[in-house]
DNA sequence: ATCACCTGCAACTCGATAGTTGCATAGCAT
DNA sequence: ATGCTATGCAACTATCGAGTTGCAGGTGAT
């Protein structure tokens, strides 16, 4: 995957109410109406969340009869760390290299 | 440290303004000046998304004469990746603890 | 000393988004 | 069939943030 794609993701994570709705979510797969049950904000704008974290790919919806209950996908949390190490790594990397050259080595 | 000063973090690199000017500063340090050169942004634009990024670590300033340059920290990349990647696995292993006891193993 | 250049602060515009309320729709249960 | 509950869609508000212009203050060089 590109960088393209990770800034999204990144986005999706920079909202302090999208992590409470993934806490939620981590002690068992919900439903947008359960979890307004458990969260300070109404219904619709935890469907909004869900939407943009399922949009990014950290959620996944599950029909359940007539409810929608959302599961975590932590491998691609974990998937998106490992780009942004890799990316980390790569830009120590060359500032290691460029300090090399500045120092005449 | 805690998943409170990760968010902000995050919400820093949610943006693709941010990541062209980690992308220019990835060869070699530059100042506010010289990054507006170089990106369709005014230098003031450029001014604030360095300020964020100094913020939560991923940028440091370093005063060379007259001029600030900023320096990548690929290291504060690569703990960000370490401890996203610690919640996703956390997830996964919580999430698989249910489905076990659901399944009544 | 003066000029050129870089940084810092403030005020403003504007688009995106978090959040709300209201209503319509659809599926389960009795 | 009817009522309860859940989701979906739409409109609206308000706040936040990205970006701009303008100007003041400092620091280096000649």
């Amino acid at each position: 995957m590109s960088t393209a794609t990770l800034v999204p993701v990144f986005a999706a994570l920079g909202d302090e109410t999208r992590w409470s709705i993934l806490a939620a979510l981590g002690e068992g797969d919900a439903s947008a109406s359960a979890l307004a049950e458990r969260l300070p904000v109404t219904r619709q704008a935890i469907a909004k969340h869900l939407a943009v974290l399922a949009e990014v790919g950290v959620v996944e919806p599950v029909r359940v009869g007539r409810e929608v209950r959302y599961r975590v996908l932590g491998s691609e949390l974990s998937a998106t760390a490992a780009r942004l190490d890799a990316v980390g790594r790569e830009w120590e990397r060359r500032l290691a290299a460029i300090k090399e050259i500045a120092e005449g080595l």
